[in-house]
RNA sequence: GGGGUUGUAGCUUAGCUUGGUUUGAGCACCCGGCUGAUAACCGGGAGGUCACCGGUUCGAAUCCGGUCAGCCCCA
């Protein structure tokens, strides 16, 4: 068989051209399909993605989610499973659609669309759905995102739709639907109710009026003193209410009178205050008070003092208005207090009341104009500005009112229960999601507001009929049974004209005119967004719960949540059953990323400024769920010393391989100690990276692997290099190919589900082969390979290099200059152990000593602190007799006391000092370790020396005419001054060491000649004070 | 106000579950070295009140309580 060599790396190869030849690769084998078709026997694994609107350009956060979903996707792959639902997703209704549409045809209000016709809006709508789909597939396709685009599920197809409308009829069955005229959070601009889980998206500090205002006492001169942040809301004014348990006092203040709540007066009239009585909250309840702004007319009911337990003690005065048409707990007192309510505001978020000076005007700039008008009746007592959070429409930024509407629910609080309790089973990452955030929204979950008075969605599809007959279709089958018509597209307008007739009653019935919250279809997505793999909707086929999903922190009350609720309803069981959740990805100075700063970063910059690789590394690096800087710098740095030192240990395996011609037969039995080791630490690599794998912890894996890389390249690569640069075929050698070549091998594989474009460039170079690493098995660890002992030794003999260096270090001995002795003290290291590093210590001899031929001396001194207190007087004699004291004593007193002229001395009396031999220099590791190296340098050792470092200049310049391997060259020298503390000939060195020299540097000849010589390549150096120029030029073949 | 989370060198961080020499590393900085794989690397230096206070303990970065600060969520 001839050989086949391995693909070098051209000088200057980059990852992003690897990345393009990978790609290419994979295109011209079909890989895509070939991964979502793997292991068709294997066990199921089910996967769902959250579903991003391709109407929204993808952010830089994006890439972390599809990085830690698709490493994922890719390890249960290699370990042989078949992903189920492994298919992209997109969400394709709702506002955010809408809004869109609206800045196409120029239009803000729902009148406005309604003229343009739903229709027409509509179609805008499904066409602009995926607006940004191109550059979400360009992201994917850079980031290796191995999901299957070519057959999403789409929330807006037909199928779906269905899906999602037999869950409200699993709902409704339930006895879980319900209509209801209830305070909702409302979107004025839009025109439709926001669940909680959607206001929770908008919260932002803002600045508004802080107004203290004046209530008269109907049958008294007092004023009760309340406090709001929403002036527009005072000419709604019904009720005060108080807390009931709680002191309230009369008091005097600038000549008048105020109720106000005791622990709130000084806070509120400062000094100039004198209490007049005090009550309980409750006595005050009953008492009437004066309309606050007499231009509207209420109920007889109205203006009373009430006492409810949610009014605060915190802030403001303890009296609070209410005014039940704009709040959830004024609504409520309302309605115990069997009133009609006063709404002078319609659904655009404007005053429509003719009585009143503001109709025609948005509340909100109405506010300035309520408080002129109240300040001109003597009515404030004070006027501030105050920054609070108040909730602004996540979709189109407006101030978020509540209002009372005719919204459906759907009842999640009555499943609070089942809600924690399928919870509890539930893998979070991190795990204090469970019961932290998460586990508290739910066990405090409210109705969810399901309808929206919209246009682009889900259609609600129920139906009544005059008798309030409730019907809710399933599907457009459904439809053509009931009214004999077929209808092609189930949206709205269509959908809206669809009657029947009731079959309880036979009247006819009309559709409910809503949209769905959109939450509410993504959140379908376990069993609305099925593949191929999953046909029918029945429980066993869904394989619930989902295996795995993965989404950013601010789905616990989104997507998450949605799941949840939903798959409790309907299966009683949890939707997914591991969940890694991300934090957020923050700017290079950790500051969160918004448009508004400039700051924020698009996913497809980021892709095309790195490489896919480049960025999966640094998302996996550390946990997903802590906030990460993203930082160019960073990205690079870990480029650099992961990917690229991997890129040049390959570079050194394959141009050195391709020289000895070496293929690859597996690991042999005879292996060298280092190769064995290498061995050793790839299996224990590979063990540690499937537990942590197995368990959703990958960025423990990638940690794991990382380390593996530095001590490939920096002490397995760099002891071994000579090895390799070997000229005779010997069975070293062959042992050092097989160790690397298997460590690489196997590396391909464990770093393919992190690092999906060089793991396989790696992976098909080794093995000559197109094939790709992602369909191979994930590497299993032979334990009989593992060696812990092994592991540690050279860990230990690695120690005693760094201490040979630190000691070389101190005497300023080059690592290249030969020692003549080297003399190791350990407890638990051999001659033979220190194999693998006699290359760097680079002695003539190295032995392991026996503690007693240490060189060094022990001297005492004595300890004063411990020792002078006691002996005071005597303290003279003491010294003397330490003085004293030889070698057997001191050894002896490490054992026992010893009696010396009436003294008794002990070890801890003594401080020892070693102190080592004249020729020598000493370093001592932590363990006890020690090493000496004797610090003679004959004539011979500076001759070599002194070869040595011409031959490193030599190869400096061969280096500089970026020469092959095997280029020869002719080389002169001349020296020009010659001050050098070698004290040799330079000319006796190179006789004695030239043909070393010679063979190393691949020259010919070395010769003493003038210089500069024509056709030369010169450089003049100073080697600790020897001058010498050095010429060199390839040699001509002969 | 409630819940969660974080606080270790100029920056990024490991260690905290299970208390035990002197808190370990990388980047940047300074000095020196090495370099026929490397954009590398090696040795040394400087740089830490382990946020603060208290408790438990022979011993606390680690466990407990409290405080402060940042971030996130809720009300």
């Amino acid at each position: 068989m001839s050989f086949k060599p391995f693909p070098v790396v051209n000088p200057g190869t980059d990852m992003a051209e690897i990345q393009e030849s990978v790609l290419s690769r994979w295109d011209r084998i079909g890989l895509e399909n070939s991964i979502l078709n793997a292991n068709p026997k294997g066990p199921e694994f089910v996967f769902l993605e959250g579903p991003p609107t391709a109407n929204g350009r993808p952010h830089v956060g994006h890439v972390i989610t599809r990085t830690v979903k698709d490493t994922a996707l890719r390890y249960k792959t290699m370990r042989g499973f078949r992903i189920l639902r492994r298919i992209a997703g997109w969400d394709c209704h709702g506002l955010a659609v809408e809004i869109e549409a609206e800045k196409h045809f120029g239009i803000s209000q729902k009148q406005k669309i309604e003229e343009l016709g739903i229709e027409k809006f509509n179609s805008y709508c499904r066409e602009s759905a995926f607006r940004y789909i191109q550059e979400w597939t360009d992201m994917d396709r850079l980031l290796a995102y191995s999901v299957d685009h070519d057959h999403p599920y789409v929330t807006m197809n037909r199928e779906y739709i269905e899906r999602v409308w037999w869950a409200v009829k699993q709902f409704h069955d339930k006895g879980l639907l319900y209509k209801d005229y209830k305070i909702v959070p409302y979107c004025p601009r839009c025109g439709t109710p926001l669940a909680s889980h959607e206001l929770s998206q908008g919260y932002k500090d803002v600045k508004d009026p802080s107004i203290y205002i004046k209530f008269k006492e109907k049958d008294g001169d007092a004023y009760f003193l309340a406090w709001t942040t929403t002036p527009w809301t005072l000419p709604s004014n019904q009720f005060l209410a108080v807390s009931p348990d709680e002191m309230y006092a009369l008091v005097r203040h600038d000549g008048e009178k105020f109720y106000v709540l005791s622990s709130r007066a000084s806070l509120v009239f400062g000094q100039d205050v004198q209490v007049l009585s005090t009550m309980k909250g409750k006595e005050l309840a009953g008492k009437k008070y004066q309309q606050l702004i007499p231009l509207l007319e209420a109920d007889k009911g109205s203006f009373v003092v009430v006492a409810e337990r949610f009014v605060g003690t915190e802030d403001g005065t303890g009296i609070v208005h209410v005014a039940p048409a704009f709040g959830q707990d004024d609504f409520e007192v309302g309605k115990k207090q069997k009133v009609q309510i006063l709404k002078p505001v319609d659904e655009t978020g404007k005053f429509s009341e003719k009585h009143l000076p503001w109709d025609g005007k948005f509340v909100k700039e109405a506010d300035p104009e309520i408080i002129r008008f109240l300040k001109e009746k003597n009515s404030v007592f004070k006027s501030e500005k105050i920054t609070h959070s108040y909730p602004f429409c996540y979709r189109c930024d407006s101030p978020i009112l509540y209002y009372p509407l005719d919204t459906w629910f759907l009842s999640v609080s009555k499943l609070r229960d089942e809600l924690v309790e399928n919870n509890s089973g539930i893998k979070w990452y991190p795990d204090h999601l469970r019961d932290g955030r998460f586990g508290n929204f739910i066990s405090e979950a409210k109705d969810w507001a399901l309808s929206r008075n919209r246009y682009w969605g889900s259609p609600l599809p129920v139906w009544i009929c005059s008798k309030k007959h409730i019907h809710i279709i399933t599907s457009g089958k459904e439809i053509l049974e009931l009214t004999g018509k077929e209808i092609k597209d189930l949206h709205r307008p269509y959908i809206d004209s669809v009657e029947f007739a009731c079959p309880k009653c036979g009247e006819t019935m009309h559709r409910e005119p809503y949209v769905m919250d959109t939450w509410f279809d993504s959140g379908s997505a376990f069993f609305a967004g099925l593949d191929h793999s999953i046909s029918d909707k029945s429980d066993s086929s869904l394989r619930l719960p989902v295996d795995f999903i993965s989404e950013a922190i601010d789905q616990t009350r989104g997507w998450y949540y949605a799941l949840h609720v939903i798959s409790t309803a309907i299966f009683s069981k949890p939707a997914f059953s591991n969940c890694i959740t991300m934090d957020f990805v923050l700017d290079s100075q950790g500051k969160k990323m918004s448009k508004s700063k400039g700051n924020s970063v698009l996913a497809i910059d980021s892709v095309k400024d790195n490489t896919g690789d480049e960025l999966r590394l640094f998302f996996s690096t550390g946990p997903p769920w802590k906030t990460r800087n993203y930082d160019r710098k960073f990205i690079s740095e870990l480029s650099r010393k992961n990917l690229y030192t991997l890129l040049n240990v390959y570079s050194f395996f394959a141009s050195n391989a391709n020289l000895d011609k070496f293929q690859y037969k597996g690991i042999g039995k005879n292996l060298r100690e280092i190769d064995a080791w290498l061995v050793s630490k790839v299996n224990s690599l590979i063990k540690k990276v499937r537990e942590t794998a197995d368990v959703y912890m990958f960025y423990e894996g990638m940690e794991q692997i990382e380390e593996f890389i530095g001590e490939l390249s920096n002490f397995y690569l760099r002891l071994s290099r000579g090895v390799f640069w070997e000229d005779e075929a010997s069975s070293e050698k062959n042992s050092a190919y097989s160790a690397l070549f298997f460590a690489l091998d196997n590396l391909a594989k464990l770093l393919a589900p992190w690092i999906p474009f060089f793991s396989d460039y790696l992976y098909s170079s080794l093995n000559g082969t197109e094939e790709s690493v992602h369909l191979q098995s994930f590497p299993e660890a032979d334990e009989s390979l593992i060696n812990p002992q092994l592991e540690e030794k050279l860990n230990r003999a690695y120690k005693i290099l760094e201490l040979v260096r630190r000691a070389r270090q101190e005497k300023n001995l080059k690592a290249r200059h030969p020692l003549k002795e080297i003399l190791i003290y350990s407890e638990d290291v051999s001659d033979k152990d220190i194999e693998a590093i006699s290359s760097e210590l680079n002695a003539k001899s190295v032995r392991i000593i026996k503690p007693d031929l240490m060189p060094i001396n022990v001297r005492c001194r004595v300890n004063y602190p411990k020792v002078a207190p006691q002996l005071k007087g005597k303290l003279k004699d003491f010294e003397a007799t330490v003085a004293t004291l030889n070698d057997k004593d001191l050894k002896d007193l490490r054992k026992a006391e010893v009696n010396r002229n009436g003294f008794q001395i002990k070890a801890e009396d003594l401080i020892f000092d070693e102190v080592v031999n004249e020729g020598y220099s000493m370093e001592s590791g932590k363990e006890g370790t020690k090493v000496f190296l004797n610090l003679v340098r004959d004539q011979g050792l500076m001759e070599e020396a002194l070869a040595r470092e011409i031959m490193r200049r030599i190869q400096v310049m061969r280096k500089d005419l970026k020469l092959q391997y095997d280029d020869t060259i002719d080389t002169i020298y001349m020296v020009t001054e010659d001050r050098s503390e070698y004290s040799v000939d330079i000319a006796s060195a190179l006789k004695k060491f030239g043909s070393f020299v010679k063979t190393q540097t691949l020259s010919s000849e070395i010769r003493q000649e003038n210089l500069p010589s024509k056709g030369y390549y010169t450089k003049d150096w100073d080697i600790d004070g020897l001058k010498i120029s050095i010429g060199i030029k390839k040699s001509i073949p002969s």
